[in-house]
DNA sequence: CCTTAGCACTCGACCTTATAGAGTGCTAAC
DNA sequence: GTTAGCACTCTATAAGGTCGAGTGCTAAGG
């Protein structure tokens, strides 16, 4: 009883790696004969039939070999796949690439969508931290142009956002730089979520005028830091990748899919539904529409061992499940390994 | 003489507008009925024929209608085109959308991308300013952490641009106070070619270390200023509009097409060759192999004066340009105004 | 001499039909 | 339980046929 099921399963992952390979429809003289299973086709043959029988083989049509449902890729992906270690000299290659951008966080996200892309000839799609998530380590107001002023924010991890304000009136430098010094005594390491109305009757001995500026300034900052606008971003490589693949022959399949690219902000709402740990998502599974015949692979990276964004590939459904984990696996680390290298030597041990 | 080639423009111009709309071979009938040329079909194969000689109109096939050579199309735009005015409501319409960004450049010229794409059913191309051309306005260096800081560059444009240096050694809060100081009483409403070794030289009278500093920054915000990682960016919109169009029903050319928005770089250094007045590129007059299908449009937008950046659109061959045209020239006169108003009011007076 | 109606001709688009072959399910023998 | 054999199914591909839009040419008319 476990034996043949054994062998059912033996049947069923040569039957979807094959289908991986060639997208075409597999029969049962292809498996004897590809795959030492030592028994003949017309086994193979019934077994396929049990198979279908059990929801994870489809007939396209009676006289035509079969093809894994999406059901037989979640058991696939949950049972049978076998995660190998990428090559070596592709390993030291990633590590290179990396090192030309060191303690550059937006640059090393980049590249990572890149290199996922390559990788492995699907699309990429790579979230950026959302600033919400991240402290505070400094506040600098430039001033541009009369009640015109740029907020450039710099948080522990390192990551950079301008903002510009319009204040109510003009401001003149020194005010401007007074400013600048209260905020950030008062705003130096903390959470976003500690940025309240408190903080500003703190600072009620200013001069009205201080005091105005001020709450206009800790209201955009808020703005900033929670706000639609500024929410994680996202890149994305490869997308022309997926044309190569015959799924995608059809022009207004094609238009679909890459209509949602155009939209990114909704892929990444999506990805921050996978902010922690991996996801392996197949076909229908995906919320979203465009994704309805793809599978779409996730992972994570951190800093310090706090999530800051995810990094994924969507491909067909027939994806070759085993490598792109491999890759995300790597890759999220290296991430890791170039976010974290060297930030904790001096600013960030308290908390 | 003259009239008879006036006739054989009419018939051009009608053939040219049909197709722009239907994308298939008119026939001498087609023309004689919708356009009221006041000829019989017959007589409108006669000048067809003649039109094919002059290598203004090509025949797929025997049996089959014309189409327009790109020859014709190139006459069309010199000569035969009108061009429209907006709709009232439309230009209303455009205005509006411009109004919610008032004073943020880059949020304009994004704007502008995505108004380029819908209003024309077309890709958009817009390129942001090459901070090269712009006048530095501004320099403020924030320190990072020990030896990484941050150079904030803005702009007489009000055209904000963040670069990160590590320096050789670790710098004090003061030192760099001292920096900014230093750097913007020299650079203040300097073009970037006088940023020069005299500058340095003149700086001479500081500590060692403070020289060493001030050289490192000098050289980044020359490498900002000049180098290819900051070259104006691209915004590009609508590039699944043109999967509408049958032109563009073969995968392969989808293919083709989208790689080269993967490289958004080449298709922004191409943009600059056009860099002022309008263009018109057609077809096989494009120098990128990726566009000898389409056709390219582009117009400028200004600030002061000064050229600082294309905005464009691609499109088929068989391309509505007289609206095309009009759209362009509206929007890069909303642009301008947008980026100009408000902006000599004050600081940039001399020069 | 230009214009136009008439007509035979051309050729791709599309539909129909025929054929080949991959793959199946079933049966009977091992 | 496994396997060889075989009739059957059904698609993909090719081949042939028809239709019609559009042409070029000719000859008649203003």
């Amino acid at each position: 009883m476990d034996k043949m099921k054994e062998r059912k399963l033996s049947i069923l992952r040569a039957i979807i790696q094959d289908y991986i390979i060639t997208a075409e429809p597999i029969g049962s003289r292809t498996i004897a004969k590809k795959y030492n299973l030592g028994v003949s086709a017309a086994t193979i043959r019934n077994e396929m039939a049990d198979l279908e029988e059990m929801g994870l083989l489809i007939q396209p049509h009676t006289s035509a070999g079969r093809v894994p449902s999406e059901k037989a890729y979640r058991l696939y992906v949950d049972q049978l796949m076998q995660i190998k270690k990428l090559d070596e000299i592709v390993e030291k290659s990633i590590r290179d690439s990396y090192k030309q951008y060191v303690e550059q966080i937006e640059k090393s996200i980049e590249l990572t969508a890149k290199l996922l892309a390559q990788l492995t000839s699907y699309t990429s799609l790579v979230l950026t931290p959302e600033i919400r998530s991240l402290n505070c380590k400094l506040v600098q107001l430039i001033r541009i142009q009369d009640e015109r002023i740029l907020m450039v924010i710099i948080t522990k991890e390192n990551v950079v956002k301008n903002h510009e304000i319009v204040l109510s009136q003009s401001v003149e430098e020194a005010e401007l730089t007074k400013l600048t010094n209260i905020l950030n005594y008062f705003i130096k390491d903390l959470d976003i979520s500690m940025i309240n109305s408190e903080l500003i009757k703190e600072i009620d001995q200013l001069s009205i005028k201080e005091n105005q500026f001020l709450q206009d300034i800790i209201s955009n900052l808020k703005n900033v830091l929670l706000d639609s606008d500024n929410k994680n971003t996202l890149y994305s490589n490869g997308m022309t990748n997926l044309l190569n693949y015959p799924e995608f022959n059809d022009i207004d399949k094609v238009k679909h899919f890459l209509e949602i690219f155009q939209e990114k902000q909704t892929i990444a709402e999506l990805l921050k539904n996978y902010a922690n740990g991996t996801h392996i998502v197949i076909g229908n599974e995906n919320t979203i529409s465009q994704f309805k015949d793809c599978s779409l692979l996730t992972a994570t990276y951190q800093f310090n061992g706090q999530n800051l964004g995810t990094i994924g590939v969507v491909g067909p459904i027939r994806m070759n499940y085993d490598h792109v984990v491999s890759v995300l696996a790597f890759l999220s680390q290296e991430l890791n390994k170039q976010i974290n290298q060297n930030r904790y030597s001096k600013n960030t041990d308290e908390r």
